[in-house]
DNA sequence: ATAATTTGGTTTATAAAATAAACTTGTTTA
DNA sequence: TAAACAAGTTTATTTTATAAACCAAATTAT
């Protein structure tokens, strides 16, 4: 192989953001994770930690269960093997740029 | 040290976007490069390329120099020190969220 | 009891980014 | 000398990220 062409493996979008990313690292340590922890970990506001748990719900890189605990409503959320294969998939194409 | 707070060090967002980080990953590794290598190693379409070049120079993370290469133009990049140390502080950063 | 506050979110509005399309200026080629 | 090409820049459009405003239910204070 020579020289010409593109080095640089595309990032996926989806994980190529600081928030979604940072609750994709979380929810890779641990076997579920709820809105609140996220949202503590983060230091994220609700407003955008909602909307980026729907983006990464939406794309199956984690599945979302609305329940209750005691009274109060609870968001609990779970990795996806796809989301793992995902991440891994993005760690990979990052170090095409990283070194 | 215990569990609670933020565990993630924040992007810097001149830095992470796909297009700019390839192209410090290029300049890091070279003298100096011109935009037509620039655009042909990275793909990308020249509109985004020269804005893309324009914020990292904004930013001091390159300096550019334009002249001409015979008759035509030319547009030459180089990293900068301080373009050097907001990369590895990525990479750093970027580090607490890969594991 | 009921008003005020807090909790756990969602929805909507706004600001910032990324990107492509269109354009410019000059050069080479037919 | 007209058409095509090279090297960019500028402008317009689409996406994103993010915060502000809102909502429903539960808890606390009066």
């Amino acid at each position: 192989m020579n020289d010409t062409g593109k080095n640089f493996q595309p990032l996926d979008p989806l994980l190529h953001s600081e928030l979604r990313l940072a609750v994709m690292s979380i929810l890779l340590g641990v076997p579920e994770a709820d809105f609140v922890f996220l949202k503590a970990q983060t230091g994220a506001t609700s407003g955008n930690l909602s909307v980026q748990i729907d983006k990464l719900q939406q794309a199956g890189y984690i599945e979302v269960e609305k329940g209750f605990k005691g009274k109060v409503p609870q968001t609990l959320c779970r990795i996806t093997d796809h989301g793992r294969d995902a991440f891994s998939a993005y760690v990979e194409a990052l170090k095409s740029y990283i070194r």
